[in-house]
DNA sequence: GGTTGTTTGGTTGTGTACAATTAAATTGAG
DNA sequence: CTCAATTTAATTGTACACAACCAAACAACC
């Protein structure tokens, strides 16, 4: 016991650490379900915002997924590209572009919604506690950014 | 009530988003301590089990952080660059790559010793919940990989 | 109307991540 | 000993992620 001032710089004592491990690795338990689908992660998550909201700017869309257009604007190209949506300039405010959802976008729910259940059997926690870890993230992350 | 059929598509409903949105939102935390001492997130992990062990291969560094030589190999060369560490192989066994602190990578240490502690003043959660989400965290991390 | 400041995406550059492949070193079976 | 299999890093290619910067469109003021 010579000297604790260190123990707060090991790896095993960190919050932050599991956090970032955790996050890589369930992405990657994803990849084989995504891939039958030809979608990466964010391109997963994206198409989401789409099924649940149809249509919307790159902006709000950006929130919805804290991410910024450096990451977005590549992404939605990519996704135009397979042609599970639309990028078109608002006419009233040519500033905003509005993503918009293509009926191939549409279609590709129905291939997609068994993905949850099928990644439910990857999670080796009890229905409480994954809640509780959802209310634990979504309070760490309310204080973050809100 | 239409239609239930697609509720666990809505990234509400995700238990990984959160996980990813705040994995980002932590190493965004992190940046401007980091930034004081020249490291990025991963540096920063990868200087911590090297603080701790003093030597590793790259293989142990990898199961330690969850990254492989992909990764590594780069971020190595250019904690090198800084002089943090030495890159040698192993006399016994020429495959092995010896990852090694150098006294600069000690004194490093000093600088960031403080880093713990501060960002654990950007943590909104009680002593109680973060112990809970650690453990939560490890739980699911272990299913995954142990 | 012209000027100034703001909003919104796009671009560029750096740094991860990781799958897939390669190559060198070592090990092990015959 | 020799050759095949394994182990270990390095390399290559693709895809984020984000800071910093840029340009166009709009808004607000004179």
């Amino acid at each position: 016991m010579k000297d604790e001032r260190y123990e707060g710089l090991k790896l095993k004592n960190q919050l932050c650490f599991p956090l970032y491990a955790c996050a890589k690795e369930i992405v990657r338990r994803y990849k084989p379900f995504l891939d039958e689908i030809d979608l990466t992660y964010t391109q997963y998550i994206t198409m989401m915002v789409l099924w649940e909201h149809g249509e919307l700017n790159v902006k709000h869309l950006g929130e919805c997924l804290f991410l910024d257009s450096g990451t977005l604007t590549p992404l939605l190209k990519k996704l135009e590209a397979k042609g599970y949506l639309e990028r078109k300039r608002s006419k009233e405010d040519e500033r905003n572009l509005i993503v918009c959802i293509t009926e191939e976008g549409e279609a590709l729910k129905e291939k997609a919604v068994c993905i949850p259940e099928k990644m439910g059997g990857c999670i080796n926690l009890t229905q409480e506690e994954a809640l509780q870890l959802y209310g634990l993230l979504y309070k760490l992350l309310g204080q973050i950014e809100q």
